[in-house]
Formats: structure tokens, sequence, C-alpha cells
RNA sequence: GGGCCCGUGAUGUAGUAGGAUAGCAUGAGGGCUUGCGGAGCCCUUUGUCGCGGGUUCGAAUCCCGCCGGGCCCA
């Protein structure tokens, strides 16, 4: 392990402490907090612990006191600073360090040489971990939302087995739940389906978004009609004092339905505005509102995929729920039959989605099926087990089982701060919600299945850590599931279940929808940035046979897509946009991939023989020195990533490498430097540059080229 | 109605365990190449850090209230 940056940081607190105590002062060595300056003008690192010394022990002329503190402090540590550091100035009480930069270059080189491809890793901890990600329903296409999802588990997972963990990558499918079911249904009513060369998992995306959408704009119809009905009745015996003739009625429920605003308008206020009839019309409204969308949906379903549309509208029944239900029953009974047509049909289209993921170079070591854990039994005995142990009860009223959230924050005081998240002033236990875990006519809800997963994966798999890459809108979900496991006896539960939130990617004006055929799906944003990709380099390097340039325009295809999505904060939602996906240019996976191909065609000039013995102590230019000097921090950037689950910290880390890079290849020559030595002290840092960048590149899943 | 997240130049964003002149990219304008690969580099331009209070020597950062967007639960 070598962490020059921590290294030196932790010289610099040591001698601020030493000084504090030559100059009798009392001081916590850990609150004393060592940064890097923001301009290079205060120097490389610096200290603000004038300030907290000065705000404990003198709290009027608090700026005289600092200030002349710091000038103190940085007298003292002139005198037993080691030689690294060249010198230190105290500036209106902050108290900067400036590092003897030939030194330093020494010092961070040689060590990342020694380490070489393990240089960053922070820690000789070895633990066993599970990174769950993307588990994407299987009966439709990637989108991208689900490669945010895959993007930033896969990067989890890679520095997580970087840096020395036991991982296992697993896809939880998703087999049991009713969109299966709907799928299963609509391929069942559409037998015989060419796919015409439509890869399988866009088909069933259309037979399933096809199939739901009906579905869901004959609900609604219902819903209207039932409503409808009511109304009339309202009216009726609210208006009949006043005998208004019927067809007023009529007419207004006529006018509402048809989105003749005006006319409704009128007719309102002839009726008048009796609260009961102001509420009834504001509830067909909404219906009414609910009922377009529908039809809206159905017409883009439509026009997208007329074929298995017209077929499905003509042969789905008006109790298709009923023949869904049975088909989950039957499923979750093991019904061999309908078990076999499930379980071959998933499987083909979890076939399609790997293969997506596999040109993304995403692999996973394992799939867990829903059903096998409710097969084994597992669901059946974590919820006995929860009822024995008393968090699980069945409500008389509803006849619901519920989990009992509201007792285990009271038994489990620890668990109230994660609850909360820290506000466990505003809310009280009894108002908080208990959810329910299996419904009135026995079925169980996702969450208990949930948790039976989890519990699986922490007690069964006998792992150290589960990740679980998981979106933001399941966030009340997940930390029932944390409760169920706390209630369940395992008390490490919150350092061992990590729920990784991150934002959903919209579409401009809408959210994306699989159910609605909304979305833009992964493949097609592949292929398009592959063609893109390809048009570039065909315009740069004209001697490259077609396959060389089709395998190079992928992997500048795929850097560019995993950059565009991971180089976003997980907090924030995104909104799609092709020219940010599709973008070549500064701030972008090609760009740090153009970076890597500069020093890799250096070194490539030297025939990779990388000079054993130098001078590493004339690096001294600044442009040098911004280099080494990030270079030097790059295991904490790890660290900080696997801390705070934000692979977005390395995209920018890599960017500005590779920035900094660029600034001193612009500058100076290394083949043709100055001297002989300057020369091959400059070989090193690109061979210590290169050496780094590849490995930060390979742990984003962007590959590293030396040619493009 | 209750809770969580986000709000930073025209656009997309970094910075939020308080610290110096708010960093970067895109866009726009100008310049650099017979080269260790120009998918690059340099310069110019654009900010009431959503709004209003408060705490502090010091606030984009912490506290309170509001506004806008998203999500979850009703």
């Amino acid at each position: 392990m070598f962490r020059p940056y921590r290294h030196i940081v932790d010289i610099i607190r040591d001698l601020v402490w030493k000084a504090l105590q030559k100059c009798k002062i009392d001081f916590d060595k850990d609150n004393i907090k060592v940064e890097e300056t923001r301009s290079r003008i205060y120097g490389d690192f610096f200290t603000t612990v004038a300030f907290s010394v000065a705000k404990k022990y003198f709290g009027e002329k608090f700026r005289e006191n600092a200030v002349s503190l710091a000038e103190r402090i940085a007298s003292k540590i002139n005198k037993i600073k080691p030689s690294i550091i060249a010198c230190v100035r105290a500036e209106n009480g902050y108290i900067n360090f400036f590092l003897d930069r030939g030194l330093f270059a020494k010092f961070v080189i040689e060590g990342i040489s020694h380490e070489w491809e393990k240089y960053g890793v922070f820690t000789s901890k070895r633990r066993k971990i599970i990174v769950e990600h993307t588990s994407a329903n299987p009966i439709h296409p990637l989108h991208i939302g689900h490669a945010r999802n895959a993007f930033i588990g896969d990067c989890l997972a890679r520095i997580n087995q970087f840096i020395g963990n036991e991982v296992s990558r697993r896809f939880y499918v998703n087999d049991c739940g009713r969109q299966v079911a709907v799928l299963m249904y609509g391929l069942r009513k559409l037998k015989n389906l060419r796919s015409n060369g439509v890869k399988l998992d866009h088909l069933c995306g259309a037979v399933y978004s096809c199939t739901a959408s009906l579905l869901e704009a004959n609900k609604n119809l219902k819903k209207l009609m039932r409503i409808v009905g009511t109304f009339r009745n309202t009216l009726r015996k609210s208006i009949s004092k006043e005998k208004h003739h019927s067809f007023v009625m009529e007419t207004l429920i006529r006018s509402i339905a048809l989105g003749q605003d005006e006319i409704a308008q009128k007719i309102k206020a002839i009726v008048g505005d009796s609260h009961e009839v102001a509420s009834v019309v504001q509830e067909i409204e909404n219906l009414i509102k609910n009922v377009k969308i529908s039809f809206e949906i159905l017409s883009s379903v439509a026009s997208k995929w007329p074929r298995i549309y017209y077929r499905l509208n003509l042969r789905i029944d008006s109790n298709a729920d009923t023949h869904i239900r049975r088909i989950m029953q039957r499923y979750e009974r093991g019904d061999r039959e309908t078990v076999s047509y499930i379980r071959e049909t998933v499987s083909r289209i979890l076939g399609a989605i790997i293969n997506t993921l596999k040109i993304l170079h995403i692999t996973f070591d394992a799939f867990d099926w829903e059903s096998d854990l409710i097969w084994k039994g597992l669901v059946e005995s974590i919820t006995n087990e929860l009822v024995k142990r008393g968090y699980a009860y069945r409500d008389s009223e509803t006849g619901a089982l519920f989990l009992n959230v509201q007792k285990i924050l009271t038994d489990f005081p620890e668990m109230r701060e994660f609850y909360f998240e820290g506000k466990n002033r505003t809310i009280k236990i009894e108002n908080v919600k208990n959810p329910v875990l299996i419904r009135r006519d026995g079925t169980s809800l996702y969450l208990l299945r949930d948790i039976a997963y989890a519990y699986y994966k922490l007690q069964s798999l006998k792992v150290d850590v589960s990740i679980n890459v998981i979106g933001v809108d399941q966030k009340l979900e997940q930390k029932h599931v944390v409760l169920a496991l706390r209630a369940l006896g395992i008390k490490d539960v919150l350092s061992r279940y990590k729920h990784v939130a991150y934002e959903l990617i919209r579409l401009p004006g809408r959210k994306m929808s699989s159910r609605r055929g909304q979305y833009v799906s992964l493949d097609e944003i592949v292929i398009e940035a592959i063609r893109r990709a390809y048009e570039e380099i065909t315009h740069r390097c004209e001697r490259l046979s077609n396959e060389q340039k089709y395998a190079l325009a992928k992997e500048i295809a795929i850097g560019a897509i995993k950059y565009a999505l991971l180089s976003q904060a997980p907090t924030k939602v995104i909104t799609f946009d092709w020219k940010r996906v599709l973008d070549f240019e500064q701030n972008s996976g090609p760009f740090i991939q153009y970076a890597h191909a500069r020093a890799a065609s250096i070194l490539r000039k030297i025939s990779w023989k990388i000079p054993d013995k130098c001078d590493l102590s004339l690096l001294k230019t600044p442009e040098e020195f911004e280099v080494i000097y990030k270079l030097s921090k790059f295991p904490e950037v790890l660290e900080e990533v696997i801390g705070t689950h934000r692979p977005d910290l390395l995209v920018e880390y890599t960017n500005e490498l590779a920035m900094l890079f660029n600034k001193f290849y612009q500058k100076h020559p290394v083949l043709k430097a100055e001297n002989e030595e300057l020369k091959k002290a400059r070989l090193m840092l690109v061979a210590t540059f290169r050496r780094v960048i590849a490995t930060a590149m390979k742990l984003l899943g962007i590959t590293p080229l030396y040619r493009m």
C-alpha cells in the first residue's frame, strides 16, 4: 500500500501538532485539518488550525490572535521540517506548506513504480462482497435507466475487486411479478409470433408494452363508466329539487367526457356548484384525463408496433386480469407446464439482456431467481420467523400481514436515526406506517420477497457486505428491508446492507416507462454511438482495416456512453440527451482514451523500455508537478468512491488527470528533451501516468486504447 | 397533507464534516501545428451559488422559513 498524498498530509499534521505542543497549546491531533490549496500561490497544502485554536482559546481579538499564532506555528515548523517540505509560510492566519517539487516527484514516482498495477489499493482488509445491480425485469430490453444502474454497479464491483475484496456480481431475476405474467399472457394471445430478426428482448418488450397499455386503457375506461353511473345518481338527487331536465345532466357528462370544456363550464354554471357536484365533477375529470393518457399511449404503442398491437387488441379478454392472476398463482405453486414455459421464455430474454451487457464489458457471477426463493420455502420461513419474533402481525380488520416497523423502531433505538435520517424530532414512531407483507388473498408483496433475498445474501451466502444498486424510488422499501433484517437478528445490518440509490433518467418532459413503451433502448444507443465513432475514425485513420476500425469504434463508443452516464453524481436526475451521450470532445470518454493513447504512443517509440534509473528530482516545472500531485491522490479518490458509492468522483479525477497530462504534453517535449537525464525522467513520468490512468479507466470499465 | 433528493455563468456540472480570488466543460470569439498523434493546447467572454432571514472573525457549504423541479408515502 502506497498512499503518497496521505503520507504527506500525515507528515504535515504531525509537524503542526508538534509545533502546537511547543507553543504549549493543547489541541487534538485528529482535528488538525490539512487540505490541498485551491491555488498554488498559497502553496501546495494548507491548514486553518490557527483559526480553530484562536476560536477555542481567545474569543475576542480573534483575528489578531489567529494571525500571530499562525506565524508562531510556522516559524516553529520551519525549524523541524523534513526536506520534502521546502518551506512553511503564515499568511493571514493560514499556514501554507510548499513542497520541494524535486523530492516530491522522486517520492511519488518511485513509490508508484514499486507498486505499479497495484497502485491505488488503499487497504489490506479482505472482505467478501456482493454487488447486486441492474436486476431489470426480464421482459423488455434494457434502456438507459438500466444502463446507469449497470455502470454504477459494475464500477463499484471493479473497484472492490481491485482493492482485494472477493466480489460476487449478482442479478436478481424478478420472475414472479405481475409484469412477467402480463407478458406471458400477451405471448399466449399471439401464438406463432414471428420475430422477423428482431432481438428477443425488443420483441417481448413490444408485446409487454402493448399488452400492458391495453389492459391499463381498459381498466381506466371501466372506472370511468362506473363513476359516470354514480355521477348520474348524484346529480339527479341534488338537482331534482330545482327540476332540471335529465337532458342537462346527460349533456354535462357527455361534454366533460368529450373534452368540450366550454360547454361543460356553461352547464355547470346553470346546474350550480354544490360541493357534492363539484367533487364528483373533479373525479370524473381526473378519470377522463387518465383515459385520454391511456389512449395517447395506445396510439403511440400502436404506431410503434402495429402488427403486435392490432392482433392483441382483437384477442385480449375482457377478464384478462383473472387470467393473469391465474398465471401468477400457477407459477408460484410450481405448476409444471407454467414453470417450464415461463422459465424458458424468461431465460431466453435474459440471454438477450446479457448480450447487451456483454458488449459493454459487464458480466455477472450469478443470477438469483425470485421464484427459487419462493419454491425453496425461504420466503415462507422468513415470514414465520418474523411472526414468531413478533415483528409481523395479522391485521384483523384488513386480514393482511403487516411488518411491524413501529415495534422494530421501538425495540432497536439504533435503527431510528437510520430510518428518520437524523430528523427524528418531527416524526413520532406512532405515526409511522407499517407496510403490508402479504395481502388478504394470500399473495405476497415485493417487499417480503426482497427481505427474503436480502437475508439470503447476507446469511446463506455469508458475505460481509451486500451492495445493492437500486433506484431512489425504492428508498422507503429498502429501509423496510433493513429494518426487517434487524428484526430477524442481524445486528450489524446497517454496515452490511447498503442501498446505493441513484436517480432515474428522464426523457425530455416525461418519465421513462417500459410499461408504456416510452424508452430509449440501450441497444439503439450503443449502435448509434458506434456508428458515430466509426465515422470519426474513418476520417482520421484511413490505413486501418474495417474490422480494426469497427473494434476501435466500439471501444470509443462504449467509453463515451459510460463516461456520460457515470460522470454525474447518482443523486442527480439526468434528462436524456443524445448530444451528451455521443460527445467525443473534451470531458468525455474518448478524451481520456486519447490522453492514454498519446502517452502510449511515446512509450511505443522507445519500445516500452522504461529507464530503470534516472534522476526524478529533475521534474520541477509546474506542469510536471501538477501531474505528479494528481497521481499522488489516486488511492484517496478510490477510498472516497468506495465510501460514498460515487463513481462520478473517479470519472472527474480521471478527466482532470488527462487534462493535466495534455497540458504537460503540449508544453514539454519528452523524446526531444533538453538533455538525456531529463528525457529519462520525463519518460518515467509518462510511463507512470499511463499506468495510473489505465488502472483508473479499467475501474470505470472504459478500455484504454493504444491507438485511435 | 407528511418525508427524501436536487436547484451554482446561455447550457451541463464540481465544490456542501465552514476558510483565501466559486473550479471544469460545452457554447461564442481569437490564436497555436512541416508534430513525442490538433479527438489537443493557450487567450477572451458570461455567475445576485433559487429567494429571504439567522449563527460566525469568515457561509455555495451550518440553522430556520419560503419558491421551483423530481421521487416516495397518503
